[in-house]
This record gives C-alpha cells, structure tokens and sequence, in this order.
RNA sequence: GCCGAAGUGGCGGAAUUGGUAGACGCGCACGACUCAAACUCGUGUUCGAAAGAGUGCGGGUUCGAUUCCCGCCUUCGGUACCA
C-alpha cells in the first residue's frame, strides 16, 4: 500500500506517521463509485429498508455542518441495514424549482437553469467528500423535464378526480358523472357533496344534467375535482410578484426573503386538500413520528366539532326596502370563508337585482341565489353570476331553498283554514268592501292570511299564541312594514265571536289607506301556484349562521358578532348606524394581517343596530361587528357568550353588554382555581345576567352544570352539548357540524422556475393536456418579470400556444391555438411525490410501476427539519392517499418513521466593544468640526479583551492591568488630550464608559477564543479594528466572548463541510457530527471538540499497526477481556442504532478502543469485528482496514456481528453498598451468593460499621447483581 | 395564551426497566518525551479544607428518584383573536 508508508501531511515525525485521511478516502470515494457499490436493486427476493432524506433545495451558499447532520445519521442506519442483509435504497436528488434562482435570474438574467445546475454541481460536491452511500443511479431532480411530465402528470389525474364521500376516497371523476345522470344532483342535503366549498350548488335533476351544455357541464364539475380553479384570498407578496402558502409566510412576511405578504383575492388553482382533512388526522395515529410534529399537524388541520346554528334577523323598521330585500341573501345565511369572498364580488349582481320589491318571485331568488352562489370561489366573477341567475345549474347557480315539501304545506295551509280564517274570508271574498282581497297571498317572503293590494292592508288572524311566536310575529310584522304595507291583527275569538267589529274595523282602515295600483295580479298569483314555498307558519328573514363550539351556551348568548367582511354586515346595518360601521369596517379591512396580529388586545367593534331572535327564547340580541371574529374562519359570526369565552368576555366588558352565566363550574374545581380575582360566583335564579361587573371572569372550561337555560338545566357539559344538538336539529335551527381549519391549498405561483400546469383555455373554460402530450416544457422568456400588464412570466414565451391533436373536436379556434395556463406549480408539487419517483426513476411509461412501489413500499426512515410539519409532509401524505385511492400505491401514508434531526447553531465570535468618555468644560466654544470630532470619538468603540473588560466593568483592576489598560489607550488619550486641551479638557473624565457593546467577527480568525488580530484586520469586514484601539489581556491575546446563535452568513459563525473534511476528514467529521449530542436535539457547533474524535480514529487505526507503522495483527486465540470488550461493544453499537441514538454510539467505539490499547489487543478476529461495526460511521477508514486485513469486497456488505452473551458472564459483582441510598463504599462479592449471604459479609464489613456509627439497622434491602442499601 | 420539547460539572453530553450521578469527549492543571514548540503518552479534574452537599425550584411516593406524581420557574420550537 503507497498511503501506508507516505508521509501524511503531519507526518514530519515518525511518530505520527500514520493514518493518512486524505489518500484513503480519495481512494475509497473513486473505488465505490467505479464499482456502484450502493446501487439497489429490484431484486424482490431480499427484504428491503428505505431510508430517505428530506429533499434538498440546492441554493447558491451551499451546505454549512448543520446540513449534512440528517444525512450522516441516514447514512449510518442505511449501511448498518445493509449490514444486516437488507436491500436498502437509500437516494438523494434536488428539489430545484424555486424562488431564490429566479430572483436570482431576475436581478443577472441569468436562466435559473444554469444557477441551478451550477449550485446542484457545488452540492454534489459536498456531498461526495462526506462519504454518502447514495445510490446516485436514481437522482431525481424536480426541474427535469423527465421528471416534471409526472408531476403534470398527477395533478391530470387530481383534476380527472373527485372525492366520493360515500366510498370515502378519491375517485375518477367518471363515477360522478355517473351519479349525476342516474340521480342528478338534489342541493345541500345530497350526500355526494364534499368539501363544504360546492355546497350551495343549485341542485337538478338527471335529465337536467344531461341537457348542460358543455360549459355548464365542466362548470359544474369544476365544484368536485381535487385540484380546481377558484377564486380565493391568497397571501400575495407584491416583491415576489407572487402568492404564497400559508405555511410559507411567517408573521405577515415571506418566509424566504421577508418581504410583506398581504390577503389578496384571486383566481386560482387549488387543491381540496380539505377532502381529506379528517384520514389525515386519523392517518397519524398510524406512524411513528414525533409527537410534536403530529401535534403541529393536527392544530393545522384544526378539527372542531359543534353546531351550525342559524339566528334570524330582526329587520329593523328604519332599513330601507331595496336594501332590504333578498329573500336569497338569507338562506345560506353566513358563509365560509370562500363564500364570504364571492359575496363580496357578488354585490354587483345583487344591487343588479334588487330594485322593487314587488318583482316576481322567482325572479327574486334566483338572482339573489345565483349572485350568492357565485361567491362559492369557485373561480367565477361578477360577470358569471349574472349570467348565472338565468337559472341554469351550473356550478355558479342554483336554489338551494326550494323543496317540494314545503310547496306541498303551502297549499294546505291555503285548502284547510283555520275556523277563524274561513269565517272571515267568507266574510271578506263577498267583495262587500268593494276592493278585491285575497287570501293566503305571498308578499315577500310571508304568506299573509289576507291582503288588499291595491290598499296595501295585510290582515292577521292569530292563532293560539305563546309568547315567542309573538317575537316571531313582531318580525313578520315589522318586514311587512318595511314593504310599505300596513298591518292589522285580529284574534280567533274576535272573529269568531265579533265578526261584526272585525269587519267595521277593516272597513276603517282601507278608508285611511291611499290607493296603489294591484299590478301584480297574475304574477304574484302564479308565483304562489309554482314555486312559492315558505316553511309552514315560519317566516324569514334573513339568518345569520354561526357555528359553535359550545351549543350548550345558547342560553348564555348575548349578542351576535360578525367580521367586518361578512357580507350581511351592509344588509342589515340601519341607516343610523350606517357610517359608523362603513367606518369601522373599511378601518379594519385595511388593516394588515400583522397590524391585526400585532394588535389582539385592543378591542374594537360596532353595533350594526340590528337584532337577531334567540332562536329558542324569542328574545332580542343585537348584531355586532367586530375584528376579532375572522371571517376565514366557520362562518365568520360568533354567538358570543361572554360568560362563557375569554374573547365574547373582553368585548361584553368593553361595550358593557349583558354577561349570562350559564354553566355553575363544579364546587371542587371553583374552589381549586379561586384566587382573590376569580372568586366565585353565586349562581341563584335570577343572578343570571350581569352587567359588566369587575370581579367576575369567564369560565370557559368544559365542565360544570347548566343553569338558567331552560331545557338544559342541570345537566353537565357533555350532555349539554348533546342535548343542544339535538333540540337544534329537532327544531330545524341547525345541525351537528365538524370543522376544519385546514384550506384548500393555493396551487398557482405567478413566477416562471416551476412546473407549467398541464392546462389550456378554449371559451374561458379550462381544459387539462392529454397524457401523451406531456411533458409541458417550460418555455423560454425574454426577461424573468411579469408583463406589462400583469400576467405572469410565461406570458411572455413566444408563441406558446396549445395546438389540439387528433382525437380532440376541436373547430376554428384550433389554428390559432389556445392559451396555456400561465402560473407555474408551487414548490410543493415536485417534492410531494418524489419518494415514490426514487423507487423507478427511468421508467417513462408510468410515474412508478405497481410492482416496484409494491415492493419498496413505505419510507421506513425519513429524516429531516421539522420545519416541514405543515407543509411538505402534509401536502406529500395527500397526494399519497390520493394515489393510493386510485390504486397506483398500496399504502396509505408515505412515511412510516420521521426523525427531525435538530438544528446545529452557530456560535458567533464577539468582540468586547467599549466607548470612551470625554468632558470639556468650554462646550460652547467648540467649533463646528471639533464638536463632531468629539461626537465621532465619543461613538467610536474600542475593543477590550474579555476578561480585562469583565473586571474593567466590575472595576475590578490590579495595578499592573490598569497601567496596561492606560499604556493600550494611550494613543487614543493623546490625541484627544492635543486636540481638546484648549476647550479646558477634564483629563480625569478620560476613560473607557462602561457600557458595554459587542460586534461580531468571523469565527475563521479565531482559534480557541484566541483572536487572530493580524488577519482579522486585514479583513475589508472588519477594517474597524484599525481604526480602534485594542487591549488585549496582560499576555498580548485578544479573547472573544461567543454566543450561540443560528449558523448564518451574517453572523460570520458559518462552519463549512469542506474545511473540516480537508483538515480532518471525511470520517472525522461523521463521527463529530454524530458525537454532538441527541439527533433530534439542537446543539451548538464547537470545533475544539473535533480533535478528541480524531484522536480516535488515530488511535483505532493504531490497534491495527505496530510501532513501526506497519501492519500488523495476531492471529492467535482473543483474550478474555478482549472478547468481552468486543461483545460489550457489539450490543450497544446495535442497541444505540437501533434507537437512533448515534452519539453514544460513538462513545461506544472510543471505550472500546481505549480497553483494547490498555489490552495491548491486535487480535485479527476481533479488530475484524470491530472494523465491521465501525464501518457504518466511519466508512473510510473500516474499507482500508478491512482490505489490509485481507478481507474480499467492500465492507459495505459484511455480516453484522452477532452478539455472544457468553462473554460477559462475571463471577463476581462490585456492589455498591449504600446507606439511606447514598453510596459510601463498593464491596466485590461472587454473583453466586443469595441476598442472606451478601447481607452477612455486608454486616461483617469495617466500613460498615464505621457508617453505622453504632446504630442498628433498621433495614437491609439486598438486590443481587445491583446494589446492598442499608437502612439506618 | 395554547401545544410540544428540554433544564445534569467550565463546555457538548451519558445514565435504555426506579438501583454506584457525571460515562465518552472538549477544556483546564500537572508530569513524561523534546534544545524548544507542536504532536503523542500518562495522571488529575462536580462543589467543598472537611463533615457533607449535589441533576432548574418547592413538595410527595419509595429502602432507594436525573428517572414516577403534584405545584411552580426558565429556555427553545410550533401556533395564535379558530368561536
């Protein structure tokens, strides 16, 4: 072997003439990769592991010590696998489509294809010189062509989907189209519906759906597919030019290049990743992660389960009609967030509308419906819903309201009156009033027992009344008012008893009553006939719903709050109120999500003027509107129940509204969490409702029984909550409803370095690319920027048309081509699939073949940051339940163990910065320039050595260092002293201040916290150090404080790889990394340590060579201790592995080099062994020894040995003898002794006695093989 | 605020099921080798002079607690008017 006898580039004595890193990894890197030693193989027969990291994003700045951290420990569990007789495939590849290329591309017009080639080149690189056994054969990388045609790919096959809640999977989107042709589709109540976001699609029938054109067709479907174009608030970040993810903006800013990101709304792809909120929280409790990543997952998927309650307003009398009216605007009530944002563009077809109140009917909902719809963000504009209110179902359109039942009850209430109603209406009909009257006549949305049109008089005849049907009544009442009618009441009695008077009366009024003209005879006649149905005996007007997470608090509900943004908020704020809410909410919409953040405690709010009705006491609650209620959140409106919520409370005190308590927490919890500010509260009859009073506070938790609210009196919480349900549901109020935080996820970037979406645009509708014309290549631009007029960068490429193949009827169009979609993919695309590409990477017929992702199957190991919890590993565990729900996998969840590794930090190197101070006693007469001088003395820093400064601050000096302080700043004094003097300078005011300050200076020149002021002071970086005076400690050495911080470029604390692998090695600095502490764990870097590692690896390499350098092992019998040392070390280098637990592991393997040195051990057998063991973290060094032991092949694949317990079988054991558990002295004894035995030589011990000082024992506890504990 | 993780020498950390606290390494001190330095090797190194004390703090369970239980404090990470 040459590299046994060159000199190493220590090697200037033969002392240290030895292990030679640098030839031997050279020499294995080549070796492995000449002979593919770590390629898998498809070979089935073997059991397999998967070992994968997190994809790396290949930027310019290249990796720092805190990269490779997860790739070592992947690295060392893959070859120790291998080891183990598994075919392990463990792979690397480049997530290379990304944001700071193009920024990049845009600031040098470089292609970001050539940066990112050249930063994947540095990459690889790096990598190399660490010693990974990737298998470089199935490299992926996301900008390839070869590799984005499947990720178009996939999301073609997500667009041909549909989540099908019946099978509870995603399916083609064929089985759909199936449904609706066999059963059409029936509105909200349909149980084909999904999602929430499509739920206000108008329903129709089959052969209404087979009579869509085909616009209306792809409209309507367009509400199922997985991934789909909608409109939606997105985070647009104006310096990108770009929308983000959620998980890509921290605290209102980008995430990477922290510009602002404010709430834009647009027209998007998304993916319904909400589909499958519910098996992605319940496919967590399947893997073995980490519990705070799936604690991470499961707040973000945020599931809630309570009630969807609906709370009638109240119009109030002073709303003007137009504004008024909207039967539609009602019935949906409050929205989601995607429905909240197509109200707000839906305010055009609304006002288009809304200009009689008389216009018939049906007229009248439709388009308040269609305009409603429209805002289902399902990609639409105020154009589409005017179009849509023709009534045609489309994904746009559509009643949700009208069912055939209602229409039935109708008529019935018309063909059977009531006693009463027959009595008058006979009286009435004989046209002895001489106007016409009808009978059970719409208006509105009510259905009056008797109008005269032409005289606008509604006349009432109450049945048996109770009291909060007279709340409902007053409503009724009021919205007819509102109408311009006016209205009289009768009762039963009177009409059955005094019909006389009743007629009298009515005659009086259609005198005092002006004439209108009955024009809407015929209309308002057949709108009753055909599709008018109210709910019998129940008006509406317009509802607010709320969804709750406490419907065991509905008594305890004081008022109403809605978001500024809800789209009732115009509706129904009274004109009294009016400028002060347009205030309140053009204040709020304005103000920034971090200003929103920023501010939670200020709270703010207005009254609209309006009420809702408590659905179960008929009683008043006024409507609010208040920022702290999102509207991307439920349905953007709280039933607030300050007694009750931290949040309703603060406001109710605010604004001094009522506080019902309606939960008595249980006494035992009242008294354990009393304190002087939560004393309890007397909970008697009639305590109920307070009025801001101090010292009371919300009881939020979900314990105590109820009070004060009626039907629910007495129970506890849970059955509250069930019961409350219930009655909701029994009453048609509402429903039991589950909710998610989770949305769908924005999948469009207006930027060019991404996947072009495999889709064009024939007539404004969508269409998806077939198979065979992938992949879409990204094209060519002349410049990296949106167009003038905003489009995105692929609006720029030349001629970037789609041109239809054979196979597609397409006409004229064709020549012209159709545009292509011109956002790109997000980052997330490529890299929510990658591990499956990795299993067959070449294949160019399939994404992956059934039978290679059958057999590689799960990631057994994947390991990464957990900055990824809510984003790639939640995106990649849908998109691999997708793929699994179509039948191209066979698991379900990607990722069967998740390590995060923890960060390594920095730690930055700080200079001991001090000012000096100095007083002249003519400040007036300072000129212009000496006075600046003086400011720019006074500011400029000094650096003091560490300890000098910690006892110059404590004032702590010696003689001899306060002269050398003095000497040091001398230079500095005099100068001030020469030209200060004449302004009568305080020579005694010259002095370092104590303030003390710190600047950072790069680690490279410091050693030791020794600093290197020569060289630093070259640096252009730190050109301040010539300028200030330095006092080093008494021995000239400059000492720097440190501090532990992140590894960052701005903190000059960035330790590369290669410097180390080039001082120490590759090996080294595996072992290093790995020694550092716990994987998971974050720690700071410190390169002192790396030198005992080192030393290891030197002393190891020594067990196998001779004084003389030479090699040299016996061959002869181990000796016992030998062996017993090997089998020690053989169990814990597996038990660590097998825990992941790599640095004791390392410790592990410098015992047992440090027992075999003191053993004098150069037994071939058992160095064998340990060379086998060590080879997974040091794999350099275990090939070179393994091949001068004479051994065949790599090492790589080398049997794990096999752990004898035989050999560490002990005859006796040093016990450790305590008394009351405190260990005072050790006493060997032979394991064959029973506990009676060992108590008895523990009695007749000296010691013993000496520790007894006399007394007895009260106890002797004996556990053989452990420990004698002595009682005293 | 909520959720998660963690607090052990001068430093990184170990102690796997309740059984010798501080393994291993760094640093430091001393010694050997050397003209000398580096390297290497050896010895010591929780605090305390000692008795003794000691794993963030205060309690508890136990013969025995870094480990289990209760209550706090601090640090780090995530998340945040989520109804």
């Amino acid at each position: 072997m040459p590299t046994l006898l060159q000199c190493s580039v220590h090697a200037n004595t033969t002392n240290y003439m030895e292990y030679d890193f640098r030839e031997i990894e050279k020499k294995w890197r080549k070796n492995w990769a000449e002979n593919k030693t770590f390629s898998a193989s498809d070979d089935t027969s073997k059991p397999k592991y998967y070992v994968l990291d997190m994809f790396p994003y290949p930027s310019g700045a290249g990796l720092h010590v805190g990269h490779p951290l997860g790739y070592i420990a992947s690295d060392i569990y893959a070859r120790y696998k291998r080891l183990q007789g598994y075919n392990v495939l463990h792979p690397m590849g480049y997530d290379s489509f990304g944001l700071p290329a193009e920024q990049y591309a845009i600031q040098t017009g470089q292609h970001p294809d050539k940066t990112t080639k050249e930063n994947i080149a540095r990459y690889r690189d790096q990598l190399d010189k660490i010693g990974f056994s990737f298998d470089w054969d199935r490299e992926v990388r996301t900008s390839d062509p070869n590799y984005y045609k499947w990720t178009q790919w996939i999301f073609i096959q997500l667009f041909n989907s549909w989540y099908n809640p019946r099978t509870n999977k995603a399916e083609k989107i064929e089985t759909l189209i199936a449904i609706f042709e066999k059963e059409g589709f029936s509105g909200n109540g349909h149980d084909i519906l999904t999602g929430g976001v499509e739920k206000n699609l108008a329903p129709f029938t089959a052969a209404e759906w087979k009579n869509f054109d085909e616009q209306q067709q792809q409209e309507t479907l367009m509400n199922f597919r997985l991934t789909y174009l909608g409109e939606a608030y997105v985070n647009w970040c104006p310096a990108l030019g770009t929308v983000l993810a959620n998980d890509e903006v921290k605290d209102g800013f980008s995430e990477r290049g922290g510009h602002p990101v404010e709430r834009k709304l647009m027209r998007q792809w998304s993916m319904r990743i909400t589909a499958y909120a519910q098996r992605l929280l319940d496919g967590l409790d399947t893997i073995d992660w980490s519990e705070s990543i799936k604690e991470a997952q499961r707040n973000w998927i945020g599931r809630s389960e309570g009630a969807l309650l609906r709370f009638q307003v109240m119009p109030h009398p002073d709303l003007s009609p137009a504004l008024s009216k909207g039967k539609g605007a009602n019935t949906q009530g409050s929205l989601r967030s995607e429905e909240e944002q197509g109200s707000l563009r839906s305010e055009k077809g609304k006002g288009a509308n809304a200009q009689g109140s008389l216009r018939s009917e049906e007229e009248q909902d439709t388009n308040a419906q269609g305009s409603l719809q429209s805002g289902k963000g399902q990609g639409t504009n105020a154009q589409d819903s005017l179009r849509s209110s023709d009534n045609k179902p489309g994904y746009l359109t559509g009643k949700a309201e009208v069912s055939k039942l209602n229409l039935i009850r109708a008529k019935e209430m018309r063909d059977n009156p009531t006693p009463a109603e027959s009595k008058l209406w006979s009286e009435l009909k004989t046209k002895q009033l001489g106007l016409k009257i009808r009978q059970q006549h719409l208006i509105d949305i009510y259905i009056v027992d008797f109008v005269c049109l032409s005289k606008r008089l509604v006349i009432e005849v109450d049945g048996d009344i109770h009291d909060h049907q007279v709340d409902e009544d007053l409503v009724r009442t009021q919205n007819l008012i509102t109408k311009g009618f006016k209205v009289i009441r009768f009762k039963n009695d009177e009409v059955l008893n005094n019909i006389g008077a009743v007629i009298k009366q009515i005659k009086q009024e259609l005198n005092t009553l002006p004439d209108f003209a009955d024009d809407s005879d015929e209309a308002t006649e057949g709108v009753l006939e055909e599709s008018t149905v109210l709910p019998p005996g129940k008006e509406r007007g317009w509802e607010i719903e709320v969804f709750t997470t406490r419907p065991d608090t509905i008594f305890g509900v004081s008022f109403v709050t809605l978001a500024p943004e809800h789209e009732l908020v115009s509706q129904i704020t009274t004109p009294a109120q009016k400028a002060e809410v347009d205030a309140y909410v053009t204040k709020s919409k304005n103000r920034s999500e971090r200003e929103r953040m920023a501010d939670v405690n200020t709270i703010s709010g207005v009254f609209t003027g309006s009420y809702v009705l408590h659905p179960f006491t008929g009683k008043q609650i006024p409507i609010w509107v208040g920022d702290y209620v999102l509207v991307g959140y439920g349905t953007g409106a709280v039933m607030a129940v300050p007694a009750h919520d931290e949040r309703d409370y603060k406001f109710a005190k605010h604004f001094n509204l009522p506080i019902t308590f309606v939960i008595e927490p249980p006494k035992n919890s009242v008294e354990a969490k009393a304190s002087p500010e939560t004393t309890p509260l007397s909970f008697g009859e009639g305590q109920g409702e307070r009025y801001g009073e101090g010292e009371q506070k919300p009881w939020a938790e979900k314990e105590g029984k109820l009070i004060n609210s009626d039907f629910l009196n007495g129970l506890d919480v849970k059955a509250a909550i069930k019961k409350a349900i219930a009655e909701i549901d029994a009453r048609g109020l509402g429903k039991k409803q589950i909710n998610y935080r989770l949305r769908d996820a924005v999948f469009g970037r207006q930027r060019y370095w991404g996947e072009p979406i495999p889709v064009y645009y024939q007539n404004g509708t969508p269409y998806v690319l077939n198979e065979n014309e992938l992949p879409l290549t990204l094209p060519e631009v002349d410049k990296y920027l949106p167009t003038e007029d905003g489009e995105p960068p692929l609006a720029r490429a030349n001629n970037w048309k789609y041109y239809p193949t054979a196979g597609s009827s397409q006409g004229e169009e064709d020549k012209a081509g159709y545009n292509y979609e011109h956002s790109t993919m997000p980052g997330w695309a490529g890299s929510s699939w990658y591990f499956l590409r990795y299993m067959d990477p070449h294949n160019t017929g399939e994404f992956v073949s059934k039978e290679k992702a059958a057999y590689w199957n799960q990631v057994d190991l994947y390991i990464g940051g957990s900055e990824h919890a809510t984003g790639h590993l939640l995106y990649s565990r849908f998109w691999n339940k997708f793929l699994f729900d179509l039948g191209y996998i066979t698991f379900d969840e990607p990722f069967k163990k998740l390590i995060n590794q923890g960060m390594i930090l920095g730690r930055s190197s700080l200079l001991t910065a001090m000012p000096i101070n100095f007083e002249v006693g003519k400040k007036d007469e300072l000129t212009e320039e000496d006075s600046n001088l003086q400011m720019e003395l006074i500011k400029q820093r000094h650096f003091v050595s560490k300890n000098l400064a910690k006892k110059i601050v404590s004032n702590d000096l010696n003689q001899e260092e306060e002269s050398h302080v003095a000497a040091c700043l001398k230079p500095i004094f005099d100068e001030i002293k020469n030209r200060f003097a004449k302004y009568d300078l305080n020579e005694d005011s010259l002095k370092l201040n104590t303030i003390v300050f710190t600047r950072r200076v790069d680690i490279k020149y410091i050693d030791n916290d020794i600093l290197n002021i020569k060289d630093a002071s070259k640096d252009p970086l730190f050109s301040f150090l010539n300028k200030s005076q330095i006092v080093p400690e008494l021995d000239g050495t400059y000492i720097c404080g440190n501090e532990v911080e992140k590894m960052s470029k701005t903190y000059y604390n960035v330790q590369t790889p290669d410097e180390l692998v080039e001082k120490f090695g590759a090996d080294t600095l595996r072992l290093y990394e790995m020694f550092l502490g716990p994987l998971e764990q974050a720690k700071p870097w410190d390169t002192q340590g790396i030198n005992g590692v080192h030393s290891f690896l030197r002393r190891f390499w020594r067990l196998f060579h001779n004084s003389e350098n030479e090699f040299s092992v016996s061959d002869g019998e181990a000796s016992k201790e030998s062996l017993k040392t090997l089998h020690k070390t053989i169990k814990k280098i597996q038990d660590d592995l097998e825990r992941f637990s790599f640095n004791t592991g390392v410790s592990n393997f410098m015992i047992a080099t440090n027992e075999f040195t003191d053993q004098k051990c150069n037994n071939r057998a058992v160095l064998r062994e340990m060379v086998i063991l060590l080879s997974s973290y040091a794999p350099h060094i275990a090939e070179e020894l393994w091949e001068k032991l004479g051994e065949k092949g790599s090492v790589t694949y080398a049997p794990f040995p096999k752990f004898n317990p035989d050999y560490l079988v002990e005859s006796s054991f040093e016990y450790p003898v305590s008394f009351n558990g405190k260990m005072r002295f050790k006493l060997e004894l032979p394991l064959t002794l029973n506990a009676t035995d060992i108590e008895k030589e523990v009695m007749a011990q000296e010691n013993t006695a000496k520790y007894l000082e006399g007394k007895a024992p009260k106890k002797v506890i004996v556990v053989p093989g452990k420990i004698v504990n002595i009682v005293m």
